[in-house]
DNA sequence: TTGACATATTCCCATATAGGCATGTATTGT
DNA sequence: ACAATACATGCCTATATGGGAATATGTCAA
């Protein structure tokens, strides 16, 4: 089997950087393809592929609006991904409890037992 | 191009749901392979591939005791994530209070700046 | 050394890209 | 209808898997 398809989850979607620089600018405010292609620096058949994908796994919502395709941010699909990161808050807040300890018991100002 | 390496970034590592598994497991406290083996019932060889992948980016460290290998969640690792996906809260925090606000406003959606 | 145990790595294969290029489609203006 | 604009999709290719099976490596015990 090879890897999961970007299209299953927003945790494969978000994997590539230039998706999150999509995210990232579209999240400010809906804008059509073409500012895309523009900020980004991007060729226009590869922004239209990458919103395919983001819009597949409910990243980014799309309006037509005449010629053009208004796409904007759905942040609500992100939280997933903050609420899983976010259970290991703690376990980081943890280390660096232990790094000041460390320090401190180096510098030997408040030795501990 | 393909896709990129799944070793190039955390935010790779991550998009397999059985590496997020493993962090989960992991992060509760230090484990031998076998352990995870059994827990998580997968195949040896897959937890190894997946356990390289993961020390690769940084996301566990390994210790050895004698025959086994103890594999411990880098949380710290994982923060990049977490900041990242917090960008977006406060716009998903604004689409529930749009919600409740029906109002709607048609006009400039897209000027160029 | 030999054998057993715990992991790691290699090989093979089916699949899913992501980029570049060409082309198709939808919409508007003349 | 025809041309132009704005996107979307199709095709091709090099690449990177992830799973299964087999094998290699590392460590300890007798």
């Amino acid at each position: 089997m090879a890897r999961a398809a970007t299209t299953s989850d927003a945790f494969n979607a978000v994997a590539e950087p230039r998706r999150r620089e999509i995210l990232n600018y579209l999240a400010l405010q809906e804008r059509p393809v073409g500012d895309i292609v523009d900020a980004l620096e991007m060729e226009q058949p590869s922004v239209s592929k990458h919103l395919r994908v983001l819009k597949d796994v409910g990243l980014v919502r799309a309006r037509r609006e005449g010629r053009q395709m208004f796409y904007r941010t759905n942040a609500d699909a992100i939280r997933p991904l903050h609420e899983w990161t976010e259970t290991f808050e703690r376990y980081w807040r943890h280390q660096l409890l232990k790094v000041k300890d460390q320090a401190e018991e180096k510098s030997g100002a408040s030795k501990k037992e």
